[in-house]
DNA sequence: AACACAAATCGGTATTTATAGATTTGTTAT
DNA sequence: ATAACAAATCTATAAATACCGATTTGTGTT
């Protein structure tokens, strides 16, 4: 548990953005039409759009919350899905309590 | 709560040391001759010494630590003592598990 | 008033981060 | 095989951050 990489990570208004778009997918994001569902996360174009940022910054920032396996990214195809993995963020919570 | 300023704040080892530190004053620095306790915090030089940081550095990192009001400043005489806002830093996490 | 010392501020440089565009790679459909 | 498109990677630049040394400010002591 990297604290300093993950503080890092949420140190970004986009990607803190990201993550709570992530929460609730049907909410903040257009249907999946070729999945018509969300169990894998959100694919990047989605992210992309709504964050309003270039398709590589995107990537880039979804690579960081992986990197602290804040998201998960499950390839299906063409696209890439990402969903928040909520046990590490939990985690991270709980480790901040005990050792900030 | 700014999230994205505390998370700055929190993205720097340094900083996140002296946090830690500043749980434990006993332990971690000499005592306070002058004052022979440590219920108004740590002055800068012992946290400057421990840190091994240029003092203008660390005054500036305790500067940021005030900005998101992780730590109180107590001025007495030629010093400035340092110490823990625990109701800051427990309002933060309590927000963390709500909006992350 | 002059000195000594702690802390704050100012100015500077090196490193890191935010972000974009161009290119490459992976995958599906022709 | 080629086209089309999503995503990843590479390269580059502007802005922010991590420090430091020098200077200034605040306070207590002579």
């Amino acid at each position: 548990m990297d604290l300093i990489k993950i503080n890092k990570a949420l140190s970004n208004q986009t990607r803190v953005n990201i993550l709570n778009w992530l929460k609730e997918p049907e909410k903040c994001f257009p249907p999946h039409t070729e999945l018509g569902h969300f169990d894998f996360g959100v694919c990047l174009v989605f992210i992309k759009n709504k964050a309003d940022l270039s398709q590589s910054t995107i990537s880039q920032y979804m690579l960081q919350l992986q990197n602290v396996d804040f998201v998960t990214a499950t390839r299906l195809g063409k696209w890439t899905y990402f969903k928040r993995n909520e046990e590490t963020i939990e985690k991270y919570i709980n480790y901040l309590k005990e050792e900030l």
